[in-house]
DNA sequence: TTGAATTCCATGTGAATCCATGTCATCCAT
DNA sequence: ATGGATGACATGGATTCACATGGAATTCAA
């Protein structure tokens, strides 16, 4: 992968209607990682709810949704690996588009699963590089100092995550 | 590494927009980092946040990001530690723009997290060869007076750091 | 026909850009 | 050596523009 990576966090508004901006940021990513598309057609982004995410979504861009999609059809026919992975990934994304504003309609049932249905909230993205994470904001604050406390206790005074790039196993 | 590296340290102000001038040494070692950028462009670096930096960031020449986003992306799909080093790294990552007058401006929330919101101040640069770290000069004349205290005391009369590239372990 | 979803337009805020000033070191000519 | 010119660099102000977001208008579906 040496296309432009999703990076950084952004909080944005979500409007009783589902209505919610892209980051202009990861617009970008989105555009640059589909360059063959044609003028005429807008953006899209592909959203994954699997239940192994349990509170938040991933967002890909269609080109490296294609990659996944590839690597699913080449597994056997009627294996195991091959359904689970279909059940899990497949039968839980969707395609939706970015309308000339910059903007997307989270679907009904997604708003729901993100604590937000019915009302405007607080969105909060999260780049992955490859991929990025849409967050209830008010879920992802308290995920967060979960997170980092737990690394904080275990490693005590010191812990840097560059260093996990170069341990031998993980 | 056979690039420059960033040495010394700098302080510059911010003001209330958050602009800031980068040293016109650091400048030169980001230019020279990324040498077949295109003229038409400005010259970019990468600034880091992650929690375990704690109160300060850590600036990045886009080659040196490279690398560590090449060795991410090598990491399996879906693997944990993928995962947690994106959490660390990419999402507390972002990139910004040396404009043509050699200023950067420091993006909102770092403001904050560096304790300088809304108020013109003092801001320290600091080499630390492949990449350099950005502190509030009043945090970083604290906390520098206490690591040296703190290697001081613990050695008694004796400490040279240069000792430390002979040890086996770390 | 009525509610829902989509498209279009309006606007305020913050970011990017352009221009101007001041300061300091270096170089050159006197 | 001295004084002045030159240029690099840091910094301030002002203007322009991009972006996020709210609301209205229009289309679609039931």
């Amino acid at each position: 992968m040496a296309s432009p990576r999703f990076l950084s966090e952004f909080c944005q508004k979500i409007d009783g209607k589902g209505r919610m901006s892209i980051p202009a940021d990861f617009r970008r990513v989105l555009d640059e990682s589909d360059p063959d598309r044609p003028s005429n057609k807008t953006t899209r982004m592909f959203l994954i709810h699997g239940s192994h995410l349990k509170d938040h979504l991933d967002a890909y861009t269609p080109q490296a949704m294609d990659e996944i999609m590839e690597m699913i059809d080449a597994l056997p026919r009627g294996s195991r690996k091959k359904k689970t992975v279909s059940r899990f990934i497949l039968s839980k994304s969707q395609e939706v588009e970015i309308d000339k504003d910059g903007r997307i309609v989270m679907p009904k049932e997604r708003r729901a699963q993100l604590g937000l249905d019915e009302i405007a909230g607080q969105i909060m993205m999260v780049g992955m590089g490859e991929y990025f994470e849409v967050w209830n904001k008010d879920v992802y604050d308290a995920k967060e100092a979960q997170i980092d406390a737990s690394f904080m206790e275990e490693d005590e005074d010191y812990f840097d995550p560059l260093e996990l790039l170069y341990e031998d196993h993980g």
